[in-house]
DNA sequence: AATTGTGAAATTGTTCACAGCA
DNA sequence: TGCTGTGAACAATTTCACAATT
């Protein structure tokens, strides 16, 4: 029986999404089942951590054979509860929050972006993808008893602690932040950064270094 | 003197962007000298963390003092490579790619975006902030013994692996990928992967774990 | 007195290697 | 035979604890 009784380790959890991807892509192409070691090629990856990871959750593959493609990918689904929707509200429709409401692979995966918080009064009362945009001043109202369960900040980083004062009080447990400072949450509240620069920081590190050794 | 001789964890290296953006904040607070400990806590990290990452690099600080904010974070950006500018094409002018383009934090960090590239018609030559749209169909003959020493890819998952093909050709190193795909390189290029819903994915999780045991 | 810098210990994460099963 | 599932071995990372320094 699957069970998340062991402590899982954020590692994990993110090759699981690697997984996912790569088990829809492989039903693409019609496969019906992969190994572990076809899997861990493909997303250079070792085939004992594929299986380790799964094994975290239960046993899904077939000793010989190896793991069928879309109950896998189901599984997965299931275990990272992206089998069922969930409603986003996003905060700031600048330059990355307007590219996030058109974002296919948010919606594709059951996130569903259903309000939008600016505090730009030519953008408050427009319409963003059938969304109309209010202001940020109401976060609390509208998020209090909403059937919102996920937050995205997409604002300034000067701005982005007060908001999210308003967005802990209305009772939202999960954010996903795109500033980048690390935002003061209590404990039950777990916050996501997506840091853009950071990845490309470790590219020019990296390109330093391979300059200095070479 | 400070030496990259051991093999430097890749977690160091994000760590060291997150100090560098505190010693950024710290700064404008007026501070002076900062403890491993106020750090730390800052971040949410521990001391001993925030000390051995900055050991790997050098001696930065003062017994019984702490560390010299400004001197400190124009170490970090040397370690980084950040010191200096970085000449960056972007490919894929969509939702994403256009929100790069006005991406402060790139401009702020010196990673100019210098180059546009798109398949659209519509889009080649039209002019983004001061960039030319070029024809994707001329990425080899465009990067090639050109000023660009990174490439940002921000288009559809299914052209990915072909354009990436263009750029490795062109000789280029290094490479940030937003297509949620694990791109094909050879071992001496370095591909950089931003999946924007792998956060959510683990958050979805956190709430449903946490739901299952609370 | 306060805080760094760092070996050593503890913990966490990964890989090995093989028993067990289709 | 081929491949999973997993405990044990190994490797990497984090934390501890304290000597060294201002």
């Amino acid at each position: 029986m699957a069970s998340t009784d062991r402590r899982i380790s954020e590692s994990t959890i993110h090759r699981l999404s690697i997984y996912y991807r790569a088990l829809n892509q492989l039903e693409k192409e019609n496969y019906e089942t992969i190994s572990s070691k076809e899997l861990a090629k493909r997303e250079k990856l070792t085939p004992a951590q594929v299986r380790k990871d799964l094994s975290f959750f239960g046993s899904f593959g077939t000793r010989g054979l190896g793991y069928p493609v879309t109950e896998l990918r189901n599984k997965i689904a299931e275990i990272l509860g992206i089998n069922r929707t969930w409603n986003v509200a996003l905060i700031g429709v600048g330059n990355i929050g307007s590219a996030l409401v058109s974002y296919k692979e948010f919606q594709k995966q059951g996130f569903k972006i259903k309000k939008l918080f600016d505090n730009d009064q030519r953008k408050i009362g427009s319409n963003h993808k059938g969304i109309i945009v209010s202001d940020i001043k109401n976060i609390f109202e509208e998020l209090t008893n909403s059937d919102i369960e996920i937050v995205i900040i997409a604002v300034p980083t000067a701005t982005a602690q007060i908001l999210v004062d308003d967005v802990v009080r209305s009772g939202i447990k999960a954010i996903l932040n795109f500033a980048p400072v690390n935002l003061k949450v209590p404990d039950d509240v777990d916050v996501r950064n997506e840091n853009m620069a950071m990845e490309l920081e470790y590219l020019s590190f990296s390109l330093c270094y391979a300059k200095g050794r070479s």
